[in-house]
DNA sequence: CATAACATGTTATAACATAACACTACCAGT
DNA sequence: ACTGGTAGTGTTATGTTATAACATGTTATG
């Protein structure tokens, strides 16, 4: 393995919600909204879906596989791949470029443009509104182009991780 | 090859500068930094930062690995990696998470955290300043949070191409 | 029930990236 | 000059991530 993402430790910012709710709450709404827009949630769908919030860390697309594959779901590359594509479009799963890994969406209700704090220790990853990170997107449209996606990452070290250790 | 990168058209937020200029200017740059820093600007280095500021555009590894094999380099891949790692932690490369792709910085003399426009059509990609984006890092810092390196990617469509075809 | 659209399964391979080790050149201290 | 360290490059092998292409099954609908 080229690395672990093993989320040791803990820092405030990636703890401002119930997650417990949050797994509740999450397969309910993305329920709602696969039968509102008469979508299937197949088995599939819902058993990817369900690994990801779950940990609520980001997963590798082989490490989804292994889960499914422990399942009793089929884990050949395509099969998590597509449904992490399909997922994604309707924006339930976002892709943390910065670790090649997916990750359930914390706020499926809003039509957001998500922005994602990642420590590079222990690879926990929040992703927070644009108020929050003191980031804002003024204006999204640049002239000249039609922006239709953005990717917002900001690596660095949480707290726990930087108090813990030598860096 | 899985992707063409072939960047047929071009919009205007993509050609505010004066390339041949940037050239000679980003050469000599890129000198006097290594002179300062008392950093060895080799053949090697060197010829990587000129396959990729002559194109001016987003090559993936192994494309730069191909130019580097035609001009008499080695082109086993650590080789590009190597001298891509080194020349993105001096801040004259940049990586496009979005196209796993490198591209010269178009703007060395800041101390920046660049934000890139890509256009998913014509895979052109222009490097941004804050203001001009209408993104702004407020605050770059987070509560309980120290931030190191964001990336800032937005992908859309230039005008010439929306302009140019069926969607 | 035909058929179109969608969903999943399978094989193979492409594309991207790193580990580990070898060799050379150069410089500093003795 | 010898020694040892550091930096740069070369090489082999392999690890990791992602997609193409095609087959099969399943569901909704006319």
């Amino acid at each position: 393995m080229k690395k672990k993402r093993e989320g040791k430790t803990t820092s405030k910012i990636f703890d401002d919600h119930d997650h417990g709710m949050c797994f509740d709450d999450a397969i309910e709404q993305i329920e709602n909204y696969f039968l509102k827009k008469n979508l299937q949630f197949t088995p599939l769908r819902r058993k990817v879906f369900e690994i990801l919030i779950r940990d609520h860390k980001p997963l590798g697309a082989y490490e989804i596989l292994e889960a499914l594959g422990r399942d009793g779901f089929s884990s050949s590359p395509p099969i998590a791949y597509r449904v992490l594509d399909f997922l994604m479009e309707h924006g339930f799963v976002h892709k943390i470029q910065g670790l090649n890994a997916f990750i359930a969406c914390s706020h499926p209700n809003h039509s957001h443009s998500p922005a994602f704090v990642i420590c590079r220790k222990c690879e926990k990853v929040a992703e927070i509104d644009e108020k929050k990170s003191g980031i804002s997107f003024a204006s999204p449209n640049i002239k000249n182009f039609e922006v239709e996606k953005t990717t917002v990452e900001m690596t660095g070290v949480c707290t726990t991780c930087s108090s813990a250790a030598t860096i």
